[in-house]
RNA sequence: GCCCCCGUAGCUCAAUGGAUAGAGCACCUGACUUCGGAUCAGGUGGUUGGGAGUUCGAAUCUCUCCGGGGGUGCCA
């Protein structure tokens, strides 16, 4: 399918070309894009276009008078149907009753993928994300990268990119040896050892209830094991917790990248002797630093210590080259707002390697607070994701972490979220669905079997402004995609949700007086099901025959 | 100090340089004896944090100030 606001902007483009042939316009250079909107009157149509007023400079003429001259030059297209022209100088169309009619069997051949574009065909894609150390629960802070790098990863797929989703196990380091050594405190604990765990280990209750564990399990014969068997049982527990939390949230990963295989393979001591022999590596009060400000950097960063132990700048930069040496065409990195900061040095590393960075791409996401309280993983006191999963439920976690821009704090509002009524904007949308079953059904259940409805019969207002939402789908999935913004779907599904309701009160579906025209809605219903039950695919939310 | 993100209705947030800035929640008023009322229709509510600038046109771009968050580690 094609995306219905870009086809209609090409025929405006191509109505002011044929305007300036026949001379009634002056030979500017026209844009490349018709920008269009939805007008806030219906009496203006289902799309204005203001480029009438952006030619008014460069043509030096009347944007009225333009706005007249490419509606009368307009080329003709199935898609039209009443246009016009109003001040100051918007030109306005209607689509085509007729051809909105067509698009639903065009919708029922093509399935629930009706929507899909094509652009990413042949292509491969990345996507990066939670990522998180093997030091804890998922917080509600990976909650949302999970949801939003799994959103992006469904609408990369549906302009056809192949997608592989992907999560770097971070598992080398300083930070697992604080793990390994704030466990086998906790442990000691268990036994009845009065020592005290420093301020910058992991004091969360998970540890506690792991070195309890422990105790249970191998009683006092593992009180010398050092620290490294302590992290190796603790990243373990972690890890397989982390994976159950992100099988309940509908996450599944095709690949966990270990970051010990970076070391293993030589990637990391590749990386430093490209960077040396280049000249963007230098040894500096017994480190090694990466010379970042000679590529546009702010300041120069440290990637190995003067211990000899890298910092995790030298392992991403490994992993991002990894990365490109897989042939991805696109990769997605999702990150926390706390790591925004590196992305610009990782980039310019893998440059420094060599390798040509533009294909990755940052998608920040800022934090997330619940009831206004802030969270630290270190400090232990935070809501866990499965917390909040037991709480509220996938659907409703996964809805509400997409309502936001990435960008946006999100504050966690648990008390509509636990909300099972109309105030839930997620059953808002589910109803609507389980809505659309049921009138299938009771379709059924009179007798309305088949698929002979003429949909030519479809000209109710409501009818076509759900057909015009439907046929929307492709513009949101492609404008979610260009912008790796998954909001815009949430946003699109309350509104496809709230035309079907405004269809089901003005249409009545299953009217035994008025076969012909039950049949016809009923194909509309069957559209409409499509999209819906596809827009919540890729938010990653169920969408029930029954609530 | 410096860098980045955010600031929009009482609350949580949308809005691709375009028309009278939109939704949900909250509050108020209504709706078919028929397909699911978890719905629908209407109302109240705004100096888009303040100020200046660019533009025919600014929530959007620029500058400045204020407020919140993040970063500025040889932590990740």
């Amino acid at each position: 399918m094609r995306v219905l606001s870009a086809s209609l902007g090409q025929l405006i483009l191509e109505g002011a070309q044929a305007a300036q042939r026949a001379g009634v316009l002056s030979g500017c250079t026209l844009p490349e894009h018709a920008h269009l909107s939805h007008p806030t009157r219906s009496e203006w149509g289902d799309y204005s276009c203001a480029l009438p007023l952006q030619l008014a400079k460069p043509m030096q003429q009347n944007p009225l008078e333009i706005a007249g001259q490419i509606e009368k030059y307009l080329p003709d297209s199935v898609l039209l149907g009443d246009t016009s022209v109003s001040a100051p100088g918007f030109l306005n169309i209607r689509l085509n009753g007729d051809w909105l009619a067509s698009q639903i069997e065009v919708i029922l051949g093509l399935g629930s993928a009706y929507a899909d574009l094509q652009y990413g065909d042949g292509k491969s894609a990345q996507v990066e994300f939670i990522s998180a150390n093997p030091t804890g629960p998922l917080t509600v802070g990976h909650g949302r990268g999970g949801v939003v790098g799994d959103s992006v990863s469904n609408l990369l797929a549906a302009v056809g990119y192949q997608v592989t989703r992907e999560f770097y196990y971070n598992n080398a380091g300083q930070q697992m040896r604080r793990l390994g050594e704030s466990l086998r405190l906790r442990y000691l604990q268990a036994l009845g050892q009065s020592v005290e765990l420093a301020e910058d280990h992991y004091h969360g209750a998970y540890l506690v209830e792991l070195g309890r564990g422990l105790y249970v399990e191998h009683g006092e014969s593992i009180v010398d094991a050092d620290w490294e068997f302590f992290k190796t049982k603790a990243e373990d527990a972690i890890a397989g917790n982390q994976r159950d939390t992100m099988k309940i949230l509908g996450i599944q990963m095709d690949v966990f990248f270990n970051e010990y295989s970076l070391y293993d393979d030589g990637s990391v001591d590749k990386v430093v002797e490209v960077l040396r022999d280049k000249g963007f590596a230098y040894e500096r009060d017994g480190a090694l630093w990466f010379a970042a400000t000679s590529l546009g950097g702010r300041d120069d960063r440290v990637i190995v210590k003067s211990g000899g132990e890298p910092t995790y700048r030298l392992p991403d930069i490994a992993y991002h080259c990894n990365k490109l040496q897989r042939g991805f065409d696109l990769v997605v990195d999702v990150l926390g707002a706390d790591h925004k900061d590196a992305f610009p040095d990782v980039i310019r590393g893998v440059e420094a390697m060599g390798y040509d960075g533009s294909g990755i791409k940052m998608l920040m996401n800022q934090f997330v607070t619940i009831k206004g309280n802030r969270m630290s993983k270190r400090s232990g006191n935070f809501v866990t994701l499965d917390e909040l999963l037991e709480d509220v439920g996938p659907d409703v976690v996964r809805f509400f972490m997409l309502m936001r821009a990435a960008g946006s704090h999100l504050d966690f509002d648990l008390d509509l979220a636990r909300e099972q009524s109309e105030k839930n904007p997620v059953y808002y949308v589910q109803y609507a669905h389980a809505r659309i079953c049921r009138v299938i059904e009771k379709a059924q259940s009179e007798g309305f079997l088949g698929d002979s409805g003429d949909v030519d019969l479809l000209c109710h207002p409501a009818e076509h402004l759900l057909i015009r939402r439907l046929l929307e789908l492709s513009d949101t999935i492609d404008r979610a995609v260009r912008e790796l913004e998954p909001h815009h779907l949430t946003a699109y599904a309350r509104d496809l949700a709230g035309s079907f309701h405004g269809f089901y009160r003005d249409c009545r579906v299953v009217d035994v007086d008025n076969k012909a025209l039950s049949l016809a809605r009923l194909k509309l219903v069957r559209a409409a099901r499509f999209g819906l039950a596809r827009t919540l695919e890729l938010l990653g939310v169920d969408a029930p025959k029954a609530m």
